[in-house]
DNA sequence: GCATGATATGTTATAGTATAACAATTTGTC
DNA sequence: GACAAATTGTTATACTATAACATATCATGC
């Protein structure tokens, strides 16, 4: 169950959410219910398979699952893709401000929402198509 | 109606749902229903006044709604206080990783889970008593 | 083999979060 | 005061997530 639920996620190429995951359960001739699709994801989420982006609800493949990491996200809000960085720097960062006020971090969120550059070259492209 | 919302907010000195200023609301007379505070919360929001934690599908006041900025946070998965960081560093590393995609940011979230300097010296304050 | 406990999944019900759509009211401006 | 714009009220419903308990599957030692 599990196992089909990564493959959905990832064959669906953009972040999906746990009722879409479940509806394709279904389709393939499952009988599941939310619970059965909120335990795949949690599993998988925690196994470092899987992120979630919690600004909208939805998972992602993780694109590097053999390094255990926490997810930074670029998400487009035209075409909904979700880039995953791994920057060093926002880490180190994120990890100095928490030194600074003597906290312990445990784990952390990164969605940076905006246009990605394949959508910000659209217009263009239709301007040079003229 | 949006005065008395930012006001519960600031009250409550912790991140605070949406359901429970609701409660909140209806506490002080109000007959409201949850559209009522949704609309109130998304206005404070753009306006700077109030930051939502998406993690935990709370909101903080902002502490600084003069300069407009997007809110880092450290929340204390203990004491589930929210502490307003405002680090040069993190907003850089996030411009440059963009950057580097030719990714145009609108706006980003960025939060932090862990333990609080408070809680973590808990444990030894209770030690201390004995 | 098969009893046993641990892990995983099924099932039903419900809690928690958020918004759509339309009506009524308030507010600012002339 | 009349009008348009902005705000709030009202009802219904969509979307997201988990609790609680039942059943099934799997590994392990005997």
């Amino acid at each position: 169950m599990r196992q089909r639920v990564l493959e959905l996620v990832w064959r669906s190429h953009q972040p999906i959410g746990a009722y879409e995951l479940l509806a394709g359960l279904v389709k393939e001739g499952f009988n599941s219910a939310p619970p059965t699709v909120y335990r795949a994801l949690e599993f998988l989420c925690t196994q470092g398979l899987l992120h979630k982006l919690e600004g909208i609800n939805a998972y992602v493949g993780c694109s590097n699952p053999e390094t255990p990491h926490q997810g930074h996200f670029l998400l487009c809000k035209d075409c909904h893709q979700a880039q995953e960085l791994d920057s060093q720097y926002i880490s180190l960062a994120i990890k100095l401000s928490a030194d600074q006020h003597g906290f312990e971090i445990k784990r952390h969120t990164i969605e940076i929402v905006g246009t990605c550059q394949a959508c910000l070259d659209k217009p263009k492209k239709l301007e040079s198509e003229l």
